[in-house]
DNA sequence: AGCTGTGAACCGTTTCACAGCC
DNA sequence: GGCTGTGAAACGGTTCACAGCT
């Protein structure tokens, strides 16, 4: 039986105790500047790959889609790498996004649920180059167990604790119906992973410490939906 | 060519104009009271469908996961219909939250790219449950085209332009891969569509008054491995 | 001259606390 | 007594504007 809780909170917010070391990551993000650093280390891959070296606040905000003081404020929490009258210097910047991300990890994911979309997640391209890798894939359907997919084979859903031990991921992914979401959360919890990315709909309950990030098909066409709903009544009154 | 325009930005946050007309759609919600509507929605289906008939702002906020005064806050923004010493009318708030997100306009849907991802949007099962329908599917790949995929015939890509003129869709969802994306938005914008929800990672340039929202599986992951790098983090200090 | 880094002002959102109604 | 609806306070994030470095 899982715990209370709500939504991931996380975010301790770090006291301010230990000295900080040597010129290491950073202390705690806001939520926000998180969520916009893969963005950047994504087009910044892109421009340093056509061989930009540098690039002013004014010219990366441009490509990435966010003002420039935005961009300034995110980058100087990371202590970056700016050069006053210059700009910044791809490489580096690159280099302390990763680092802040912890992009050299090859962090082991599982991929829970092997249907269309787990397929689908299996064989995202960015995967390994974000700094993951598919650690297995597990599913309850006795007709897909054992095949290879994207060169993993999927595993019994039966298994799930014995594999979850195996490969040490903390990071599981959520592609299975509704309905068997919460049981698959409540036993990888209980094994130790404590990252979840789900796509089914429902509300997860997971105990504090254990971040969940949702991504939920209907609810982003329901978001849509209400701002078309809006523009077609504009042009009533 | 695109116009500039970086993300969604919209909410023209409504000056106000006319007369309140009768008990009808409120005035602007904010962006965030929206994201969460889908999800009250939800879970009034289900206590619904569990024939619970009455609940508090306690209550409801627990299933979906927010404190009760957000909750509260998020319906007064509604005019909704709670009374006091009671608590909510769970069908009179399902009906009124429906009104509010369009769930009952059926808004076709065009789908551009139908690999896994696609196909795994396609089958999709709160599709129509939530006020959608599928319009139509549509690939580049001669093989794809036209079979049926979950009752739908897909169509050429070439075509585009002619199935959004048919199907009158004002909502695309792209899964297609990420170099495609934007000239598939360039000619889907063109063609009227004022609202997408985006699967592949790029950063999309759209005009002003069209929507964009991003789903981006990489970028998911690597927030995820923030916090995960964090909290083994503290162990060391 | 140019562009970063940042304190200060601003704005939107959440939380608090309680008045008002059933 | 119980629970909603809502002003007021608190919070967090974004934008502004400029000091400071190169």
């Amino acid at each position: 039986m899982p715990q209370t809780a709500r939504r991931a909170s996380s975010r301790p917010d770090s006291d301010v105790s230990g000295a900080v070391d040597d010129l290491q990551l950073t202390m705690g993000l806001s939520p926000t500047t998180v969520s916009r650093l893969p963005v950047y280390l994504r087009e910044l891959e892109l421009l340093s790959q056509a061989g930009v070296e540098t690039i002013s606040s004014t010219g990366l905000a441009e490509v990435v889609g966010v003002t420039p003081s935005q961009l300034r404020k995110d980058l100087s929490h990371l202590g970056s790498y700016g050069t006053r009258g210059v700009g910044y210097h791809i490489a580096g910047l690159q280099a302390q996004i990763g680092r802040e991300l912890g992009t050299a990890h090859g962090w082991p994911v599982v991929i829970i649920g092997v249907g269309n979309l787990g397929r689908a997640l299996a064989g995202y391209a960015g995967f390994s180059s974000r700094g993951f890798k598919i650690a297995a894939l597990v599913d309850r359907d006795p007709a897909v167990i054992g095949t290879v997919v994207h060169g993993v084979e999927v595993s019994d859903l039966a298994e799930l604790e014995v594999v979850i031990a195996r490969t040490k991921a903390t990071i599981a992914v959520l592609a299975t119906p509704p309905a068997a979401a919460q049981s698959v959360v409540d036993r990888v919890v209980n094994q130790g992973v404590t990252s979840i990315l789900t796509f089914a709909a429902t509300v997860l309950a997971v105990p504090d410490g254990v971040i969940v990030r949702k991504v939920d098909l209907g609810q982003e066409l329901q978001i849509l939906a209400y701002y078309e709903q809006r523009k077609s009544e504009e042009v009533v009154r």
